[in-house]
DNA sequence: TTGAAAGCGCTACCAT
DNA sequence: ATGGTAGCGCTTTCAA
């Protein structure tokens, strides 16, 4: 069928192993043979077989990505960054949608390290943020970082954002604007819903801006609990002039209520998101945003993969946390009409 | 390091060929050995090795997926539906991201094949639908279905939705709301946008309605050239009172630009997109759509790629088509003031 | 510069 | 019911 080194060897009437070595450019053969080798591997559309090679080097140059969920774009991004490093190095990428179940998520990853991956990037789905099987993980020898995700109390490779930063940028942002009466649309319990609540408390409290406590509001992480969420902002005296709000979505809720309650965004109310979804513009006013430059931390969990997979020794775990970057469009542009 | 199976037949004082038939319950193997077997690899924390097996089997279970874009929603909904069939049968997926690169795409496919994937689904990216690599591929006896774009002349197996279908489902759906004036912003010479066009016109012809030529407005695929088109739609007169837009990020751009100019949707101008990406109900006005059942697609390929592996002759080509089916969301909603 | 031998961890086939 | 032999296609090690 396929043809094989041995079929080159035979028909050239030299042995396997100088095929071998002619094909990966070993230096111990000569030009003659090695122009014929290549020769006729080129006739006969000789591919190597990955299966074999990898049984034989211990090595499969697959790397194993682990994410909650594809269709969020995040994820979507962060895996296209991690791809455009490891490609260019030979290695392919095996795509595990853990459907943020932790069950499932431990399954892919048993599933993976089964077909021998030199490396896992995982986002982890753990709710709680469990730290434990990534303990097993490591003990294990596997060689993996997290993304966007670190269990706390756990040392491990990590890359992402930190979102009391976000929560500071999009905060500061709106003081920036010359707002004053800042409210917040805070997301969950979950790491990223309070450490973005933290960065805007923060940046209040630096400012000595006061946050009356009816200008936090809970939504959960949807347009239509951002909608809610809103509605609730809206009956609060003073009215608030600016809002932050958990991510994208919430946001984007929050813009439709505020436009249906007769408002305008942003004179009456500058709003701001985080994620920068690929929506973010489409809206009926485009949507200023907080982008975690989800495709550099993809590019550097790669990088920072490879390295654990090339180097002979255990490297000691490394943190990166990416910077954020603020995106300004309509909705917080600077065009009050009286602006005090 | 790894427990292997002759790890487990020394401890055990038995052949290598009784662990190994003892662990896929291979039917002539007495209870006690089968059990001592099995509880001896828990206690090593035994995985088989999926490299050495598929050498020996000539069988990765793993399955390639190539696509032009992860971040496109479409194509990320493809993959989990692909995944949904493909991993419970014990596949894995191997993504590939050909960035709408034709040759890209073709050094991926070999890059998979290398790596003796079991079969592959493929949304091509061959620009002007270019048939040839296809059939190279399908003379390789490589297992393959081609996902929403089908080459024309090219006989392979194929699951994917009829762009005339579409088409004609947005326009009938508009026909159907009691507008009479409508127009269409008709996407790129490729196969869906020409497709779409087809189907438009074919209902308009079988309803009888005129369709002035200034009431196709040309549009690439992007918001900003759809809020060009319907600007340049809008001083047509009489002003049409629907629109289909050849897919969302068009009708989005067309909803801004009615909007603008002071008119409502869908009281003066309805609006139906096609492709129902998921911020569609994210909108100032949310969009009505006509979903691609990109989900089902995936599923779908995946449940006919398995066939093809698993059958020993190499299967007839078979052409799936997927109905699509309308979402109707506000931009059609049947509210005008004054129905006539 | 070339090649023979051994082995990676598993399975298929055929004896016993 | 159990096990020996012979691979799968490649690489590593060492000898010629």
């Amino acid at each position: 069928m396929a043809a094989r080194m041995k079929d080159i060897a035979s028909d050239l009437g030299v042995s396997l192993m100088t095929v071998s070595k002619a094909l990966r450019n070993h230096s111990d053969i000569s030009e003659v043979t090695r122009k014929r080798v290549l020769k006729r591997a080129r006739e006969l559309g000789y591919q190597p077989d990955f299966v074999a090679r990898s049984l034989a080097m211990r090595r499969t140059y697959m790397v194993g990505l682990v994410i909650p969920d594809l269709m969020h774009s995040f994820f979507a991004e962060v895996a296209k960054g991690a791809a455009s490093r490891l490609e260019p190095q030979g290695y392919q990428i095996v795509i595990s949608n853990s459907e943020e179940n932790a069950e499932t998520e431990a399954r892919q990853i048993a599933a993976l390290l089964a077909r021998k991956v030199d490396g896992l990037i995982i986002a982890s789905a753990q709710p709680t943020g469990r730290a434990e099987p990534f303990r097993r993980l490591r003990a294990s020898k596997a060689k993996f970082v997290l993304v966007d995700r670190l269990p706390p109390g756990l040392n491990a490779h990590y890359v992402g954002c930190d979102d009391e930063v976000i929560g500071e940028m999009a905060t500061e942002h709106l003081v920036k604007l010359g707002r004053r009466r800042i409210a917040h649309l805070r997301g969950p319990e979950i790491r990223t819903g309070v450490g973005r609540l933290q960065g805007y408390l923060r940046v209040l409290e630096r400012r000595k801006i006061g946050a009356p406590a009816q200008c936090v509001v809970r939504a959960a992480a949807s347009d239509s609990t951002g909608y809610e969420a809103m509605r609730q902002l809206l009956r609060v005296e003073p009215l608030p002039d600016a809002v932050f709000a958990y991510n994208d979505p919430v946001a984007a809720g929050a813009i439709r209520a505020t436009l249906d309650a007769g408002l305008g965004v942003p004179d009456d109310i500058a709003i701001i998101g985080s994620g920068n979804v690929h929506y973010s513009d489409l809206l009926r006013v485009p949507l200023s945003t907080i982008d975690q430059n989800s495709h550099c931390i993809g590019e550097t969990a790669a990088e920072l993969l490879m390295k654990c997979i090339e180097s002979k020794v255990p490297l000691k775990p490394e943190q990166v946390f990416i910077t954020p970057r603020v995106v300004v469009r309509e909705s917080t542009r600077r065009n009050r009409v009286s602006d005090d």
